[in-house]
DNA sequence: TTCTTGCATACATGCAGCCTGTATGTTAAT
DNA sequence: ATTAACATACAGGCTGCATGTATGCAAGAA
């Protein structure tokens, strides 16, 4: 047996090297925020220079882009496993509302994915990012529903925008630590509401 | 007449000095955003030093806080006048979101309120100065038609989170030039879903 | 009343420490 | 030997504070 970091290969060597910057990069962020994180302190923790966290990022954002990838993927892949087949447009919905709040209650995943990730990228990135990682499953949703004539016929994307604003809100409260349960009542209802209960 | 400068109170040069300050960060925070507005350029725009600055405001996310109030203080009393009495509660709620529109569709307003305020200064304390300069509204209303059976039985707070999220993500999308009609019949639409029609 | 004298308020200037991004040097893999 | 992956050193800029200055003000003496 080596020692433990000699003889890695270039490309083991920068998976670690990259890997180790993402994880405290993302603990210190989670903990204090992205303004309030320094980088120096951010390679003291993942033991390596500022020199590898330039090498690796174009600059102290683009770290933090790649953590918001990062999370928005596996957001993605949480709700792809866990979502299953319903009956009504209605549990559909709810289902993939919940499905949401699982994936956001992940430690810290909602403060990266819902406040800091907007403050520091941008609205239109973050829309750009969803986009490219899985977003658009609630416009197709409604789409899909109002193909069906379970939905009024009115403008589609504001009412999807809205409706997401709501699933991100609550999302929010949960992660911070309000009762799940009642967020879930009140999306239902907003739900119902706009569903045909044909 | 005395030179425009000279013999001025104390309590005018305060004002106009602060004055000066606020402007002038107003209008470099909205157009480049808060984290890439720095101080010295507050101040030269403001025509004052940093001492002036610092003598005013605590820090700079205290000058933030100062604006933020302003803003928060004039969507209140917009709000105010805009008021008029309606004859049904989807009519009263509407009529409340269309006048949080306007309100928010002053220049920047939108900018400073949702997207820089509570990324400088957090959710919190956003809360905070909301319930001071007179938010809760749209909770007293969701409480009101509760009591008079428009509203099915469900916990109301999260309920009147998740539409604030709505009227919230609104404003923000006309602010950046969506089609207001739109985003008002989709808001409607929500509004009428959870609302009894008695 | 008017003048001046002491003081507090409102600001200006200078400095220390930190942070970011880049440029250049060094080491390890191929 | 060459290149990728880092490490080190440095320049510029920004924040907050500490210290210096001037201006309005209030009270007492003339």
């Amino acid at each position: 047996m080596q020692e433990a970091k000699s003889r890695r290969s270039q490309a083991e060597r920068r998976a670690e090297t990259r890997k180790a910057l993402l994880e405290a990069a993302r603990s210190l962020i989670v903990e204090k925020g992205y303004a309030e994180t320094a980088t120096p302190e951010i390679v003291k923790k993942a033991d390596v220079t500022r020199g590898a966290l330039y090498h690796h990022f174009s600059d102290k954002a683009d770290l933090m882009r790649a953590l918001v990838r990062d999370e928005a993927l596996a957001i993605a892949e949480t709700i792809n496993q866990e979502t299953d087949e319903s009956q009504t447009p209605l549990d559909a919905f709810m289902n993939g509302a919940k499905a949401y709040f699982s994936a956001m209650a992940a430690p810290g995943r909602a403060k990266i994915l819902l406040l800091e990730g907007p403050a520091v990228l941008g609205l239109m990135e973050m829309a750009e990012i969803d986009r490219e990682t899985g977003g658009a499953t609630l416009l197709q949703g409604l789409k899909h529903s109002a193909a069906h004539g379970y939905l009024a016929d009115i403008p589609l994307e504001p009412l999807a925008d809205l409706l997401s604003a709501t699933f991100d809100r609550a999302a929010l409260a949960i992660s911070n630590g309000e009762d799940r349960h009642a967020y879930e009542t009140a999306t239902r209802m907003l739900l119902k509401g706009i569903l045909k209960d044909a």
